[in-house]
RNA sequence: GGGCGCGUAGCUCAGUGGGAGAGCACUGUGUUGACAUCGCAGGGGUCGCUGGUUCAAUCCCAGCCGUGCCCA
């Protein structure tokens, strides 16, 4: 016998468990069928489950869940990413509170510090991966740093170097000066921050008295001015053109260009030009061939460029400095309030320097042709397809990427320097030593290049570099290109975007066919999720109150495309208790000899009930297969909460009752098998949205039959022929019947344990006949003494009356009813009945709309129409009944 | 500034060119055994505003207002 109240604590551990033990999520042991892959967006190996991993991981266990038991052999590889700056940041602070640096220790043991990190502390997002019931090929499971994928990853880097898509340069980058590192564009935060503008004036030389006006922001890149630019066409500065200024404190010579990056509309019309400094004055500065004067060290101090009394200065203290001392020298014009966007680090949080420096850059322009049109041409798509326009801005406008980190935890730089600074890319030391032994002779002295690689560079080979690539595996072959990818749209750029690139370039096809953009999971107030704000939802705690199906059906409720999820922890208890109704029904089914019959047909039931619940069922099972096959998880979880709850549970299971509670009939027993067939299913059609509880009472409930746990249940097929309309328009009659009954007695207030009569009038012989069939089904659930048909003259007066189709429900409820409300009650309906009278017949008596309307919605008019019609007759019939009641009451 | 969304019941959200739905909340009511984490019944919405297209608009189009995100 199951508990009285399902336990999902012990249980999903339990459960899970098994799974594990038993491979059930292995991949590769049907090798007869299709594949179907996905790989994981590897979570980052220092995090922790949250909110967003919780709904990512759910939706694709949904996914490969249902791939499994449509009997396809099913691969979702796991896996996380090491994380570069991340988890040296973790490291580091472990050793800062040792008194220590990694300096200290040296690379060497830095990195060995760090893998003692990992085997301690890495598995944690596994583990909670697991608590929220991922089903992964564990077995599978890969790390970026893994020797496989490092190989990859020095492969790739090399054959890129080859092709030139991969270079050194000195370009700006963006320079984290806590971190000590450059990162990407996509590693930088825009942040909005009210700053100042102030006007220098700039003295031109030869001219005394003549200034130019430029405004900074940044005052103390004045040292690193080199030039002035002006728009070709601005008037006001057209004579200055091949002039200079002075730089005050300085007393550089600036010259003065014309160029259209200067705004003549914005502040004086003419800019500085700070070319190391700035992205914008880069370029102007390569064009005009101004001097390039790095002011800064790594820390973002000034260095030896700048006057001695700057020296050393932190940038935002050189900052006032400066201004003092252009004020105190008349160069200082004026101050403004300055709205604008600062550029932080998202790892450090501190202001990125544009810092000039040697790194090596991806191609990432050519690298972006095809995979722009892989999209463009249908070879992957997008889900929801407006993201596709995301996908296209930023590859067409994608700028050099920049993959050197001067960290030490990642996959270090495979480029080894000469000492007079030649490069040798290879694979291995050893070929980087035979090369550059051939061109700078044997003995040379060579260093490999300190800097390792930016995470995703090794993220975005994961879906073929964790399938055994380079090799050429049996694996690769089987599960590459992967079926789907499932993510948030936050990650589009770093790695979607570089996943398609270099699958493209290096497998030849696209890495999925289907990039599924989820929601980002918001607090119940709609704003993101953050430590800062405290108003963090950690989904560990939700699924220890509730338990784990309680939590991932309620994301998938919400996962509704293209919005995103607000979650409140009243929906998690909500659906909890869509649970405890599910595993009560199960119970109430075990108490009832409902069991699971694998030999049971469902084609070959004959009582009404049990066919109109068939037909339900496998409408139910496909309406979810279908919803689940095109991304609508939230439909997919409707309609099963509907079917079970509103449809197995409310009507099907209360209509059992009284079979059940009768002799052993056949009836009974057919009744029986068909509870046990549907709860069966039931059980299917929810398991991949809550695996644990289903498959609970699968093991539970199948104890002789079946050896099979649920997850490695086939779903079902079932055909049209299931569905029976003559059945469905029965129980649909006897299911409206009841309701009206029960409407009414609410209405009108009679105590809930009083027994009434009820009296079916004009009937007709198909109503007859189907109150007759079910008149013990409808006396109990409409809480009825007695029920008839009667013909016109046995009509007793007064009682309490309503329509059904072309029949009168009349109810004996005694002297409890008042006629005159009870007339009021009529007539307020037969006013209702005859504005909608009056609106299908101006409808219907619209040429426009007759001559102009499909015949079918003319049709349903119609329809509509005249049972409108006729409900509104039957009213006024009652009506009359009452009138006379009252007349004969009066006498 | 450019782009993408959103605005439907008190709240959170589905949905559709053919008279608007769910869950929660709310109101009334009900416990001799599936479930009070429940049953039964009920109230509640000019589908943001203004125009246009259409026989028909909550849905399509335009503008506006409000709101959120991404990019510069």
């Amino acid at each position: 016998m199951l508990d009285k109240i399902y336990q999902p604590h012990d249980i999903e551990k339990k459960i899970y468990n098994t799974w594990e033990q038993d491979q059930d999520f292995a991949s590769g042991k049907i090798l007869s069928a299709d594949p179907f892959s996905i790989v994981i967006p590897p979570p980052n190996v220092t995090g922790n489950l949250h909110m967003g991993h919780a709904l990512n991981n759910t939706l694709q266990d949904i996914i490969i869940r249902y791939s499994r038991m449509k009997g396809r052999d099913s691969l979702w590889q796991p896996g996380t990413d090491h994380a570069g700056i991340a988890t040296q940041m973790v490291v580091e602070r472990q050793l800062e509170q040792e008194g220590k640096t990694r300096h200290d220790l040296g690379r060497e043991k830095f990195i060995k510090r760090v893998w003692e990190w990992k085997a301690e502390s890495g598995g944690n997002i596994t583990k909670q991966l697991r608590r929220i019931g991922a089903s992964c090929d564990w077995a599978r499971e890969r790390f970026t740093m893994d020797e496989g994928l490092s190989r990859a990853v020095r492969k790739v880097f090399v054959q890129l170097y080859r092709e030139s898509l991969i270079y050194r340069d000195k370009r700006l980058v963006n320079w984290d000066p806590k971190l000590h590192t450059a990162i990407s564009d996509l590693e930088v935060e825009q942040r909005e921050v009210n700053g100042n503008m102030w006007y220098f004036k700039y003295p031109v030389n030869g001219q005394p008295d003549t200034f130019v006006t430029v405004g900074t922001t940044r005052p103390e890149t004045i040292f690193g001015d080199t030039g002035i630019a002006v728009h070709p066409d601005d008037d006001r500065y057209k004579q200055l053109v091949g002039k200079y200024c002075f730089l005050p404190i300085v007393e550089r010579k600036l010259p003065i260009v014309a160029d259209v990056y200067a705004d003549p509309k914005k502040g004086t019309g003419a800019v500085k030009i700070t070319p190391a400094h700035d992205f914008g004055d880069f370029e102007v500065g390569k064009i005009h061939n101004l001097k390039m004067i790095n002011i800064f060290d790594q820390n973002a101090c000034l260095n030896k460029n700048v006057p001695e009394t700057f020296q050393g200065l932190d940038r935002y203290v050189a900052r006032e400095k400066v201004v003092e001392a252009m004020r105190d020298n008349g160069f200082l014009h004026q101050v403004e309030k300055n709205p604008m966007t600062i550029p932080y680090g998202d790892r450090s949080g501190v202001v990125i320097e544009p810092w000039l420096m040697d790194q090596w850059f991806v191609d990432a322009k050519t690298l972006a042709g095809p995979a722009i049109t892989a999209v463009e041409q249908g070879k992957t798509n997008f889900v929801p397809k407006q993201w596709e326009n995301t996908y296209y801005d930023w590859m067409r406008n994608i700028q050099p990427w920049c993959i050197s980190r001067q960290i030490w935890w990642g996959h270090q730089i495979p480029a080894w320097f000469g000492t007079d600074g030649e490069i040798f890319v290879a694979e291995t030391a050893e070929e980087a030593y035979a090369e550059a032994s051939r061109v700078l002779g044997e003995g040379c002295v060579l260093e490999q290049d300190p800097d390792v690689l930016d995470t995703w560079f090794s993220s975005a080979l994961w879906p073929f570099s964790t399938l055994g690539w380079p090799e050429k595996t049996g694996e690769l072959n089987r599960y590459y290109p992967t079926k789907v990818l499932v993510t948030g749209f936050d990650i589009i750029f770093f790695w979607v975007a570089r996943m398609m690139m270099m699958g493209i370039h290096f497998m030849g096809s696209i890495p999925f066919e289907t990039v599924y953009i989820h929601a980002l999971v918001r607090d119940e107030k709609g704003q993101k999720m953050s430590k800062s704000k405290g108003n963090v939802i950690d989904p560990l705690h939700l699924i220890e109150k509730y338990g784990a199906d309680a939590l991932r059906f309620t994301l998938t409720a919400f996962a509704a495309q293209g919005r995103d999820v607000k979650l409140s922890e009243s929906r998690v208890e909500g659906y909890r208790n869509f649970c405890t109704k599910l595993w009560n029904a199960a119970r109430f089914c075990e108490m009832n000899k409902c069991q699971m019959d694998p030999s049971f047909d469902p084609a070959l039931v004959s009582g009404t009930l049990n066919r109109w619940i068939v037909g339900k069922t496998s409408e139910a099972c496909n309406s979810v297969a279908m919803a689940i096959e095109n991304f609508q998880f939230n439909n997919a979880a409707a309609i099963a909460y509907q079917f079970t709850w509103g449809t197995f549970c409310d009507w099907f299971l209360e209509f059992a009752k009284p079979i059940f509670m009768s002799g052993g009939t056949t009836a009974q027993e057919e009744t029986r098998k068909t509870a046990g067939w549907v709860l069966e299913n039931i059980l299917i059609i929810l398991h991949p949205i809550m695996p644990f509880i289903t498959e609970e009472l699968w093991m539970q409930m199948n104890k002789t039959d079946r050896k099979a746990k649920l997850i490695a249940t086939p779903w079902p097929r079932f055909s049209d022929d299931l569905l029976d309309e003559a059945a469905n328009a029965e129980i649909d009659w006897v299911i409206r019947l009841i309701s009206q009954v029960r409407a009414v007695r609410a209405e009108l207030r009679v105590p809930p344990k009083a027994k009434i009569t009820l009296i079916l009038k004009d009937s007709g012989y198909l109503a007859e006949t189907r109150m007759q069939m079910h008149s013990d089904l409808i006396k109990q659930l409409a809480k009825l003494s007695s029920l008839s048909a009667v013909d016109d003259q046995e009509v007793p007066a007064g009682g309490v009356q309503d329509v059904l189709d072309e029949a009168t429900i009349i109810l004996l409820i005694g002297d409890v009813v008042d006629l005159r409300s009870e007339k009021l009650r009529i007539e307020r309906e037969i006013l209702r009945q005859e504005k909608e009278v009056r609106y299908f017949e101006s409808k219907l008596s619209n040429e426009k709309f007759l001559s102009n309307a499909p015949e079918g919605i003319i049709e349903i008019d119609k329809e509509k129409l005249s049972e409108a019609r006729l409900f509104r007759d039957k009213l006024l019939e009652a009506q009359a009944r009452i009138v006379s009641s009252i007349s004969t009451e009066k006498k």
